[in-house]
DNA sequence: AGAGTAACCGAACGATCGGTCGGGACAAGG
DNA sequence: CCTTGTCCCGACCGATCGTTCGGTTACTCT
């Protein structure tokens, strides 16, 4: 078993402290001297634990990444028909920003200045599309209408969905938002589905 | 009439290239050294339009704040049930985030940093609040389903509203954004509306 | 021609930026 | 006791930050 005891920073430990500076103040609005304060450590004893102020973004979102490509390979999003895939996708993205709320926050307000930024951005492109081909999907399978053009649905469905990082705080409900879900999947698939 | 000729700047003229270039780099990211070479002009000159970096994003933010607030004055948002009169401010926004798109994209991302930021995110949480007592009165009309929370609900149209900032480019669509309010409509309301 | 002014510029300001450096405190292992 | 390594610090680095200042164009008005 690992210690309950953690009185000295570890880069993951330090990695939750910044992250929350960073959504407070912007990633571009922190300084170091921000992350030396919040975290109760001089500025340079932060370089004993990271390499710099890039590193902490590039964990941060690359975790955020690693939790939504995580949700393509479960079964439930492999197996059935694609709405039933797709409204499985919906419901785990929620599950994802819910409980990796402030690196998923990070990963979203990314703007492209670095090199990091640009490849989370790109990472972030990649998920999009496999969503998108997914509703494609359930639309060829008549399962979805086909009125409105899948893309413009998709970037509709995932404006939805990452709205929560703007709005919704752990403490202040069941932290699963299991609840959530289904207020999404209610809102969106009762407006996209056939009419049955 | 106006001379058509504008071989120098004025603060709105300045404004908008100042704009463009905070959205692509982000507020803290952009530099009066990254303004000058944007707008052709030198760091000091910019001084000579307006008072600082500061006066730039206010007068951004106004702008859209005044935007947004309009539609709340409009006939459509004042009279007959509340769930038309939501979806005539529901179109609306979607026409004003289209056609001041640079102006609300900067409001949508302020962080609270600076006396400007704050009295902005103030303003903006004031219009969310109208609009969610809106929605309210559409659910007591017995027009919306009352099974997902009101300002739940809220936030998820906002959600769906607000993506626009992240994707919509003007150039490659119908400018006045028409297919995309009806699409937003389609896809909030049918799932909102009680079943027919 | 001369005065006034709008528009602009290069150089420099103090402050702060991300990051580096040499070393001190302290616990573990011999 | 002495070494080794972890964790941390204050002082400092060159670069860049937003802003200021003195001065130079170039055009308008009289």
């Amino acid at each position: 078993m690992t210690t309950a005891k953690r009185d000295t920073y570890t880069p993951e430990t330090l990695l939750a402290v910044a992250v929350q500076v960073f959504n407070e103040r912007g990633y571009d609005g922190t300084s170091m001297e921000h992350l030396s304060k919040a975290a109760g450590i001089s500025k340079s004893s932060i370089y004993h634990h990271v390499a710099g102020k890039e590193e902490l973004l590039r964990r941060a979102v690359s975790r955020a990444i690693d939790g939504l490509f995580g949700i393509l390979d479960e079964p439930g999003a492999r197996e059935g028909r694609a709405v039933d895939r797709l409204e499985h996708v919906t419901r785990r993205m929620v599950g994802v920003l819910t409980s990796e709320l402030p690196y998923v926050t990070l990963l979203l307000r990314v703007r492209g200045n670095t090199e990091t930024e640009r490849w989370a951005m790109e990472r972030r492109r990649d998920f999009d599309h496999r969503v998108a081909d997914l509703l494609k999907s359930a639309i060829a399978e008549g399962d979805l209408r086909g009125d409105v053009e899948a893309r413009l649905a998709t970037r509709l469905l995932f404006g939805m969905i990452n709205s929560l990082v703007e709005w919704f705080r752990p403490e202040a409900r069941g932290a699963d938002g299991a609840e959530i879900a289904d207020a999404v999947v209610q809102l969106a698939f009762r407006g996209l589905r056939v009419e049955d």
